[in-house]
DNA sequence: AGCCTGACTCCTA
DNA sequence: CTAGGAGCCAGGC
């Protein structure tokens, strides 16, 4: 059985540019349903040179979880996919949600 | 072991 | 939308 932070990372590079998805999503697909809390201490221990499309990971509310200067730089980063972003770092789940693999 | 914390989520009001 | 409470799991002390 594969260790939980290799699962979580092989499902964050799956997510499309342009999309993002919630904590719980990504645990969820990396076989640990009730692992988001998790899944946000993972990230949180990501380099800042990380190839991991950390920035599309965001809450089930469709909110960006971080605040200060990490809040304005996923919203930059989120923004730069060509996904909008509100100033509060509200993000239309209903357009930009991905959810599971299309494949 | 217990207690606290966190980039969480769900339910209720 | 906000606020409060409960459930959740891993890690640190």
């Amino acid at each position: 059985m594969p260790n939980f932070d290799d699962q979580i990372y092989a499902v964050l590079i799956q997510i499309p540019a342009g999309k993002v998805t919630t904590y719980g999503n990504v645990a969820k697909l990396a076989g640990f349903p009730r692992h988001a809390r998790h899944v946000g201490k993972l990230l949180s221990s990501l380099p800042k040179d990380t190839r991991l499309p950390w920035f599309r990971v965001i809450n089930a509310s469709g909110m960006i979880s971080l605040k200060g200067e990490s809040f304005e730089r996923q919203r930059e980063k989120l923004l730069a996919d060509g996904i909008e972003v509100k100033e509060n770092g509200a993000v239309s789940l209903r357009r930009f949600l991905w959810d599971g693999e299309p494949c």
